[in-house]
DNA sequence: GGTATCATAAACACAT
DNA sequence: CATGTGTTTATGATAC
């Protein structure tokens, strides 16, 4: 199996984009406009021209954002998503003849899945709309989607409970006191290790649809777009070039221990040898584990492949300057739906994806409207987002080309 | 054979 | 008190 847990911080730095900036949301979570500018171009200045010009017309970024959000669509309930690992890949999957897939579906109801449980719960959290998830709910996604733990020894659920606890790749999100309801934390996949799980995923040896048990009513609510993938590498671009880290709330140090420490850095290292899309990194920094750092790197690193999901209604990451206990603490910041009531859930199932799933399949169209509905609404938010961020970017290409003609009829008027 | 990864089991504390 | 959740430790299987 691919080595999946505790993938270290620093392997972080060579998947592509998944270091040091926040996705597009929290751009735009970031409410003033400015701060989002600067957020985006951290070292564009007015009077700096030369780096201005790069940062000015060197919008790549922001047309990569713009693919992505066309790329990227929420939901996609009408899809028929056959595999979690289409689901979350986002690859197109070479066609596979439906008898071929039942026949797998027949397999799968009765084998063991391929997937380690640390993919297993990563599936999970990424199929779920809010990208977080209760580990009942995690139990419930793995049932519902491998029915061979249906009638696997129990001890798989403490092994999933284990994976959560041990596994760098999962952050608890503790839920607010408030709104208590039902026991236990949220789960996160830290965005950090997003791409090396998405990396492992795709190595999986394994056909995504060989074992994978699509349940015949199971509408894959929350699911996301074939074009997942791709748009988690824009994002990744897109991210990588803003330079903005969004610092957690939650502490990194945490949990994780010397034994995960220990054995997830040479699944780090492995999988950052055959990451192809790996960037050259400091190889001083491959060797630093020290919390200290490693905390600091996680933040530093902080980007959400999810972030421009409907995670972000839930969870945000904030400037540690706003939220950050004395000892430096990070995390997410629950909003005031952090723990999201289950029945109180506005998208009218728990918000939550076998929830959701179980919802739709129950409840049937109007969920499904709702959800829609919220999802487009989303998308609009995000899509206007861009809008903004495109329209300060032609403001400023505009005040940088007034600036420039400026300055020549000043040297003309000079010369003069 | 050593090491790393992963699964599994078990014990324990704590919360609900 | 029962159950669920989270943490920790230990051990064995497997692969490299």
């Amino acid at each position: 199996m691919g080595p999946v847990i505790g993938m270290t911080p620093e392997k972080r730095a060579e998947t592509p984009g998944a270091e040091k900036v926040a996705g597009l949301s929290q751009i735009y979570k970031m409410g003033s406009l400015p701060e989002a500018v600067d957020a985006a171009r951290p070292k564009a200045t007015l009077v700096d021209n030369e780096s201005a010009d790069d940062e000015l017309t060197n919008l790549n970024w922001l047309h990569e954002s713009t693919n992505l959000l066309t790329n990227f669509s929420f939901g996609s309930e009408g899809l028929p998503i056959v595999s979690p690992l289409y689901d979350i890949e986002g690859d197109d999957v070479p066609s596979f003849g439906p008898s071929c897939y039942q026949n797998q579906e027949k397999k799968s109801a009765t084998s063991k899945p391929p997937y380690s449980f640390s993919l297993l719960i990563y599936m999970a959290i990424e199929h779920s709309p809010n990208k977080c998830l209760p580990v009942k709910e995690i139990y419930s996604w793995i049932l519902n989607r491998f029915p061979y733990f249906a009638t696997a020894p129990t001890g798989w659920k403490n092994s999933v409970r284990h994976n959560l606890s041990l596994n760098k790749c999962f952050q608890k999100v503790e839920r607010s006191h408030g709104k208590v309801n039902g026991k236990g934390s949220l789960w996160c996949v830290d965005p950090e290790y997003k791409p090396n799980l998405m990396q492992a995923l795709k190595k999986q040896p394994f056909s995504s649809k060989s074992t994978f048990y699509s349940p015949p009513a199971s509408p894959q609510s929350g699911s996301l777009s074939p074009h997942y993938l791709s748009s988690v590498l824009k994002q990744n671009q897109v991210q990588t070039l803003k330079g903005e880290k969004p610092l957690p709330v939650k502490t990194a140090v945490q949990k994780k221990r010397s034994y995960s420490n220990a054995f997830n850095h040479s699944s780090a290292m492995r999988l950052h040898e055959s990451d192809s899309l790996a960037t050259s990194t400091d190889p001083k920094e491959d060797h630093n584990y020290s919390a200290s750092s490693m905390a600091a790197q996680r933040c530093a690193s902080r980007s959400s492949v999810s972030s421009l999901s409907s995670v972000d209604e839930v969870y945000e990451f904030i400037p540690k300057s706003s939220h950050v206990g004395s000892d430096g603490s990070e995390g997410f910041r629950s909003e005031e739906d952090t723990d999201v009531d289950y029945e109180d859930d506005p998208l009218g199932d728990s918000g939550y994806a076998s929830q959701a799933c179980a919802d739709t399949t129950e409840k049937g169209q109007p969920d499904k409207k709702m959800r829609k509905q919220a999802c487009q609404e989303i998308d609009e938010e995000l899509k206007e987002a861009a809008g903004s961020l495109l329209h300060l970017a032609g403001i400023r290409t505009c005040l940088g080309s007034l600036i420039s003609t400026a300055k020549t009829q000043n040297q003309k008027q000079r010369k003069k």
